[in-house]
DNA sequence: TTGTAAGCGTTATCAG
DNA sequence: CTGATAACGCTTACAA
């Protein structure tokens, strides 16, 4: 550790009490052009730079927020650009603003388990990475006063503080797309996590009917694939899966499950687009550099997270109000992974 | 924010002084146990969590490690496994040892701008991803008893703190590789950054060398080429590149660069590894995942992202004396990229 | 076994 | 404009 030199060093320096030096460190008004430089003097003089951990006890403000991430996330982040992409468009935005990130990792699943992490850190809000781990969780916290914001997967009915993308209109646009290339025969893939599907897929299978049915195309539910969400089991799963059923289009959930299918469809020597059609949810960037690329529902992560943390900010720094939930409509960038089906 | 109840509430309620709840929360021996229970009783009851900001003055530590990245390294980060790798071994080995990681980024890039981040912050030590951006950064941080520890670049005749693979063996393994498969016209491409290149790339082109040395083949600099390091301008660099220059084997030094060396190769129809053979440095499980997967030279760098906090946290409790610097040999991954030259 | 009281380094409220 | 002095919430000798 650097030997401490704290304020009332600088104090007895440069002759003035701590309440002087205090008010020069934060650039008050109210203080001697001369005595400012002199104790600014002092300041370099003796290397002086404030403590953090005092200054936030004496305001009860860190100017730190607590980014929540589970062990999970951070674990499959290998060809998985949300986490960094997201992280990128919060710290721009902390940078900005003066405020740093505090990365907190979970163990448990339970709203116990988090709001106990939540207090025991002093920080001034949180950025909940991957939405609630439990339905109450944005209830809990909202009653409790804690500032904090979702980011990326919701529930939809809940009032709770997100920014999200919408889900279902991207379920829609993906279908869509693949309608109006003349595609009958579609499948919307999905992850599975613990037997369930996620919300923002429940979500995109909604859009996704409702595609279908403007189409006049019936919906069964053989339509929606449920499918392993990692590399590895993706890879077998869609190996299996396409020997019995080949549809001329295929929509995949994320980034990973995406590229363990082009990986597949290149293995297994079935040309994309010419064969099957390949629409992903995901970071439009990433899927610019697969070959081929993808035609993809852009997710703006990067927005995501910068919005999560100007909204956030706005709260803890109580200034201008904004709406609780920010929802963002997608846009589908193409590119070379669809054609007309049949042509 | 939740309603502060503070030890002293927590006090009154179980009818003693604060000092004894504070023995309590922090499990001493010497108090009652009836007491003790009453005390507990009362924390649930009052739902009390100790404010760790309080608890950092008192104690003069915070239990939260810097970890310093550049903008530069959180920007380019979709594609790039490095930056989410090594987190993932910095917070496995954080989150056993009950440290938290506060995410500290550099706006300017010398030593000064370095150290002023440094010390505003209550932190108690430093992580700093990527290398000394100033040549006397470690110097100075030893002379001012800061503990840190680099990750990744460095200077192999520092005397500083740091974790890294053997970049010079690197160098060596991936030409031997290549000659060992009968390639004799081999590149090794190195990023180029503000027109010099970097530490660990000097050492690897030593190694290089070295390599071809054994193996009885003329140095020359022709065999060593300067490139961009991002997606686009890296793509753009090799096209032109590979039109006046054909060797049969080239050695990349990063994810990125491999990645649009790949899209390049893929759409300009060169085979891989029928026409040209590719190494590349990096994450052996990203190299799996690309078609071809690629022969690696790995990193290992989730390893070093454990080892530098490791290090670093024995350094920060005072614990066992480690060696300053930990340096690892990295293995070659055989994969598909690579073939006996002209077979 | 428990209480008292002095810090830890700032900021903030009064006076002067 | 500047100086005392009391917080902020917790730990830790030192007493009792």
């Amino acid at each position: 550790m650097p030997k401490k030199v704290t304020i009332l060093d600088v104090a007895q320096f440069s002759n003035v009490t701590k309440s002087t030096v205090s008010r020069v460190i934060n650039d008050s008004p109210l203080v001697n052009e001369r005595t400012k430089q002199r104790v600014w003097q002092a300041i370099k003089e003796l290397g002086y730079t404030p403590n953090r951990t005092a200054r936030s006890l004496a305001l009860g403000k860190n100017h730190v927020i607590g980014m929540v991430v589970s062990e999970q996330q951070i674990s499959d982040v290998v060809l998985n650009p949300f986490f960094p992409t997201v992280l990128k468009g919060i710290t721009t935005v902390a940078n900005q603003q003066g405020y740093n990130i505090l990365l907190l990792s979970l163990s448990g699943q339970d709203a116990q388990s988090y709001t106990e992490i939540l207090q025991r850190h002093t920080v001034d809000g949180f950025l909940i990475l991957g939405g609630p781990s439990d339905v109450n969780l944005g209830r809990d916290l909202d009653r409790m006063k804690v500032p904090y914001v979702f980011i990326g997967k919701h529930d939809p009915e809940a009032q709770h503080s997100f920014v999200s993308t919408d889900n279902e209109e991207g379920g829609y646009i993906a279908g869509k797309h693949l309608i109006d290339l003349g595609h009958r025969n579609i499948r919307l893939m999905v992850g599975e996590v613990k037997g369930s599907i996620l919300v923002h897929n429940v979500e995109r299978i909604a859009g996704f009917r409702r595609a279908l049915g403007e189409a006049g195309i019936p919906f069964e539910d053989r339509l929606v694939v449920k499918m392993p969400t990692d590399m590895e089991n993706s890879y077998y799963f869609l190996k299996t899966y396409l020997e019995r059923d080949r549809p001329s289009g295929l929509i995949l959930s994320n980034e990973v499950t995406s590229m363990s299918c082009l990986n597949l469809l290149l293995d297994e020597g079935i040309a994309v687009p010419d064969e099957i059609s390949l629409v992903s949810f995901g970071d439009p960037q990433f899927f610019r550099n697969t070959r081929p690329s993808l035609t993809t529902v852009s997710q703006s992560v990067e927005w995501l997270g910068r919005t999560a943390m100007e909204m956030l900010l706005k709260r803890v720094t109580g200034g201008e109000w904004l709406p609780p939930k920010i929802i963002r409509k997608p846009e589908i960038v193409l590119r070379g992974s669809t054609k007309k089906c049949g042509v």
